[in-house]
DNA sequence: CTGAAAGCGCTTACAG
DNA sequence: CTGAAAGCGCTTACAG
């Protein structure tokens, strides 16, 4: 795999203008996106060039060693390393490397960054819970660069890869084990409330608490963002409530480290008084003690699923499915114990 | 800085032949590694190359976007993934890109990563805390590629520039700090024996004892490396000493919370029975509760600074130094306080 | 070891 | 909007 097979015989201008029936002159424009060629002409042109798979010189060396952008949100949380460690196992084993870039620090559009990626010879996308739509995901693919999401923000639509944690299943065994320890006040601290994760978390606890035939008061959810300081300001709106929760769900560790931070200040016996079930698993949950039970996403897998996908797209293999689902895992530690 | 000087007419085969005294040919020999050509008309002709500053098509255009190597050790720490937000940083302003690779992944010799680096455009070649040792390095330099070092497990030598923190004024501060407390008996867990920074912080720990007329013991320094289960083996073993300490400096925040888990399982309160001081200052040290007494490492600016010293480089220009530290900063907060 | 000559792949200015 | 013609930068096969 990564390795375009090297047994076709290397496509020219003169190669492609034969097939499209244009001369050498407007292929060239077409490549170089000049204007003054018909857009009929154009798509014809681009057709056979895909087809035949052209490279100018200037790319085809390049392209010998598979390059792809990965673009994160964010680079400081151990959610984006662990995942990060996953891609990059996958592209070293098939010799392929990752040019890494942050969301925040890139002013340019997506039709830009396209055009910059073609120019330096990228091969695919790789996007670390992006916010970009569909339509800017579009154009990356309209020109030949394959693009796959890890955990977008914007749900991308049957034409794109994404892919994710069990989210829906790992919250629902988050609140099934706060309710099998007994407790039936369950609040849950919500992340981005347009993130695709966060609802399908949230859509987990109230599954959970139904399925129990438990109601869901709408006064113990609130969603937000995946920090500390909404950990500590969510807790305190909740111990305002006429009857506070006796149990937490926090849609992942941090919001939980805030909890259970607010919680100390205020004089509260954890596990005893509050219970909390974070979301992620990773070794920011080990760093605090007693330390948080947690649902464990497999993110350096998630990782490497999903360079996994984007090398095969670039081999021109046809994406096994455009939604891949990776299983979560309950870790009961000693945030959680039967409500007093 | 970062785009090389643009004004230049650009030196094509021929320009340089005209220069050089020779045909369009014999520079494209040479050009091209063939072995037919007389040793004095190639070192002549390359000189010219190199006083043109020539680059082939097929480079010309792919260096107009600097690309660089960062080769980290680990990428799931925090350590890495803020000295990895800093690079980002810097690079993105100057309009630089990185291609981040982890050390463990990679099979290659620094010969034939070189060649590789340079067969892709890269420009320059940026470790954090890399275990390669000055024959390595100069391997890149000797090729025109310029090495910058963050933390370097084998000091360099004087021709590598290489980026850290203050780590002997961190470790004395951090030791003073739990003198000014009143502890006298202070022992040390140490990183790595042969990271120089292990070292450094090691020998801050040290001046600052020697500093107030305290004698070091032996018994109280143990060196191993930067995890959370030599924390607790740490700990374990200072414990069994006739006189365990009543404080600790611990290297990293890692080592600190495995020290700190080790200590609540044996029902020791904090920081009443033990104090403890950590070093980084990431996000991780905050987790804890009570939260973590840390030396702050300005992580995100070493990793600007090291991009910066890089792109400098890259540039053409002269180093302002071969070595650069950026100040610590002790952050005092719960972990730490007088003995019994 | 060197370079004149042929040629390749691409681009550009311009006539229609 | 298209392409014949000129040309650019580089490579290659081969004569000397």
């Amino acid at each position: 795999m990564a390795a375009v097979n090297a047994t076709t015989p290397k496509a020219t201008l003169a190669s492609v203008a034969e097939i499209a029936g244009v001369s050498i002159p407007t292929v060239s424009k077409v490549l170089n996106g000049r204007d003054d060629v018909a857009a009929s002409t154009r798509d014809r042109v681009l057709e056979v060039m895909r087809s035949l798979n052209y490279r100018s010189p200037t790319t085809r060396r390049r392209t010998e060693l598979v390059m792809i952008d990965v673009v994160v949100e964010n680079v400081t949380t151990a959610y984006y390393s662990e995942v990060m460690d996953g891609i990059l196992e996958c592209t070293a084993e098939n010799g392929a490397e990752v040019v890494l870039s942050a969301m925040s620090l890139q002013a340019s559009s997506a039709a830009q960054r396209a055009q910059r990626m073609l120019d330096a010879g990228r091969r695919g996308l790789l996007l670390v819970t992006s916010k970009w739509g569909r339509s800017d995901l579009v154009t990356f693919q309209e020109r030949g660069l394959p693009v796959v999401l890890v955990d977008p923000i914007n749900p991308p639509g049957a034409d794109v890869v994404s892919v994710g944690a069990t989210n829906w299943a790992g919250g629902k065994t988050a609140t099934e084990h706060l309710l099998d320890l007994g407790h039936r006040r369950i609040a849950h601290l919500g992340g981005p409330p347009l993130a695709e994760c966060s609802q399908d978390r949230q859509h987990g606890y109230v599954a959970a608490l139904l399925g129990r035939g438990i109601e869901v008061r709408p006064e113990y959810v609130i969603s937000r963002d995946f920090t500390r300081s909404f950990g500590i300001e969510g807790l305190s709106q909740l111990l305002e409530l006429p009857e506070p929760p006796t149990a937490i769900f926090a849609a992942n560790d941090t919001i939980a480290i805030g909890v259970w931070e607010e919680a100390r200040r205020r004089g509260l016996q954890l596990p005893a008084d509050l219970s909390i079930v974070g979301f992620d698993g990773t070794s920011f949950a080990e760093a605090t003690m007693p330390q948080l039970t947690t649902v464990e996403q497999p993110l350096r897998e998630i990782g490497r699923s999903a360079a996994r996908a984007l090398l095969r797209q670039i081999d021109g293999q046809e994406p096994d499915s455009t939604r891949v689902e990776l299983a979560t895992r309950l870790l009961v530690r000693e945030s959680t114990a039967p409500p007093r």
